[in-house]
DNA sequence: TTGTACGCGTTATCAA
DNA sequence: TTGATAACGCGTACAA
């Protein structure tokens, strides 16, 4: 038979309840909302719990009221920065609120993604938080039985399972090369690493910008599937000069990419803007720093790591949610390494800016 | 009186084990541990639970068994790329255990490391991993509640709490600046920001290296409190560089400083490492992309994420943990920005390694 | 290998 | 504002 498992030194709600002198219900009211006990109860039962080292357990808590605090956030990559920084705006949004965020790494995998929703699901999220819009059909039949709010982040798109917001990858791409172009690049490179579902779309970007001013030369095109690095920039660079060795610009779909890429012109005592000019994306903090500096498309990473939380929390607590699709759009940044027209160069840094939203 | 909650749609162990023909602890087996049950009743329970589509209840589970199967880990910023590769390090070792990673951001502050700890505490996880040596008092007794496996990272040091893998911060630094030493450099300057207690004791390896040389001078040393990064690197550079003109070389406490010295260097065009030597610390990948290639001091941070997380498993599973304290030690990279001899100028890159470790 | 009986610690529901 | 009762879904302990 199910023996006994009381464990004597353990500190239940009960217990705290019996020194306080009041029913068990009202610490539990205490514990979850302090302002429905009166006064003179609500300290009996504070003292108590902390004479008693009381901690409140989750597990059954969860079980009782059949939903959790847990916020489940789907990422591809812990290495790649551009994470770092909306899982800041993330965090700092959820702060001191209630709700705990349980952090998968998908590896860029929707097989893993798809696992990993499912052990989501287990825990009754009162929230999602997932990567770009290339979920499978299984895992979106997941996402949809945890019954929860949901936002898409990264990338905007037809479709949204819930709330999505992003901006487009594709006209970030062909804003930059706008830039180029406008800044009378013709011979402009394009390359990529890792290629994931958000580089391929800057790739499309890029293809439809060189297109439209009848410049496209696939010759014009190197990338990878390997992981980027500055190291990488440089190889692929190395590569994209002996394909093309009458390029004027490279567009880099990653500032590291951009990173190596100037470094590799260091070495190869290639003037940067004047033989090559250099675009990367993502404007990481490094891009200012670098001499030349380095322009790149500025994404609000961290705003929408913040706005994703706070929509998130909007809907868990049903309060409306003004906007369920945000378009946070881009900037093109422009600095030095692209920077050819004598006006232009007289600009401060960061003077120039193409930003682009759909609002 | 407390009601029927029964909602009619919901699935659980029971509805499974009704349509399998079986007990529910049988079901509740299958799930756990499939071995322990007969192929037959095993193929019914599987296809049962799949036409149910049945998900199994943590929180149900984990008030039953008293236990639950969340890893916490505690670091002190997602901004910091070093924590990038730790964190791979962790993932990649928990990556198809039964375990789930519960990650959560100090922000460089013990008190929210207190807070965070107490909210771990509600969940009972299984094990803990947290940086550095310097919880607060409280903060190791909510960790010492939490009664289940820890490991501290990052550091090494008297006084673990339970298991410990990191290297001396002290003594790499120690290593760094002899390195320079042994390059004939005098005039050494540290630059330093944010300040934490990982950072400070690697001033006190350069203070202790620049005292045995009878080389101290304070004016050498330039900290900041704020984060670290490129445009702060090249900032501090200028601040040392009016403290001390003479100046033969620079250790940077971070890599992203020690780039942005280079870019500053290159502004101001002081030959590297000619007139002055660079140093960084950690070994990120665009340290050996960098031009001239930057001297480092690597540090094992993925393995370091890596075996904390085996520690921890083989600490839950009760396979015994043969080191309780691990030093996995450092190396300084040397690469061009602090070779100056020349003899040593003629070693492939990476060539020059000066290791060190306890064991 | 399978099943029986019960408890895990909390909250929902309804009544006072 | 407070309390009584039952239920949340599963695993442990023991027996067969």
């Amino acid at each position: 038979m199910g023996r006994t498992r009381i464990k004597p030194g353990k500190v239940r709600l009960t217990e705290v309840a019996e020194l306080a002198g009041v029913s068990p219900i009202t610490v539990s009211r205490f514990f979850r909302n302090p302002d429905t006990v009166s006064p003179g109860r609500r300290a009996r039962i504070e003292s108590a719990a902390k004479e008693l080292g009381y901690v409140p357990n989750l597990a059954a808590r969860a079980l009782a009221s059949q939903r959790t605090e847990v916020i489940g956030v789907l990422i591809p990559s812990l290495t790649n920065n551009v994470f770092a920084d909306l899982l800041r705006g993330i965090y700092d949004a959820f702060e001191g609120s209630r709700y705990g965020i349980q952090l998968a790494n998908t590896r860029y995998s929707v097989l893993q993604e798809e696992r990993l929703l499912q052990l989501f699901l287990m825990q009754k999220p009162a929230g999602l938080i997932v990567t770009g819009q290339d979920q499978t059909a299984e895992g979106r039949t997941v996402i949809e039985a945890a019954d929860c709010p949901v936002v898409q982040i990264m990338e905007l798109g037809a479709d949204p399972i819930d709330m999505m917001i992003g901006f487009s990858h594709v006209d970030a791409c062909y804003a930059a090369i706008s830039h180029l172009l406008g800044q009378g690049c013709r011979r402009i490179g394009f390359i990529g690493a890792r290629m994931d579902p958000r580089v391929q779309r800057r790739l499309q970007g890029y293809q439809k910008a060189m297109k439209d001013a009848a410049l496209f030369d696939p010759r014009l095109i190197v990338t990878a599937p390997v992981p980027t690095s500055a190291t990488m920039g440089g190889s692929l660079f190395s590569d994209l000069l002996l394909k093309a060795p009458d390029l004027d610009a490279v567009f880099c779909a990653n500032d590291d990419l951009a990173l190596g890429v100037l470094f590799e012109c260091q070495r190869r005592h290639i003037a940067v803007p004047e033989q090559v000019a250099i675009v990367g994306f993502n404007d990481m903090e490094f891009m200012a720093a670098a001499v030349p500096s380095l322009t790149s498309v500025r994404t609000n990473r961290y705003d929408m790591g913040r706005r994703a939380a706070t929509m998130i929390m909007d809907a868990i607590e049903g309060r409306p949610v003004a906007q369920r699709v945000v378009d946070l759009g881009f900037e093109v940044i422009q600095r030095e390494s692209s920077t050819l027209q004598r006006a232009a160069a007289t600009l401060p840094p960061q003077a120039g800016r193409i930003s682009g939203t759909k609002w």
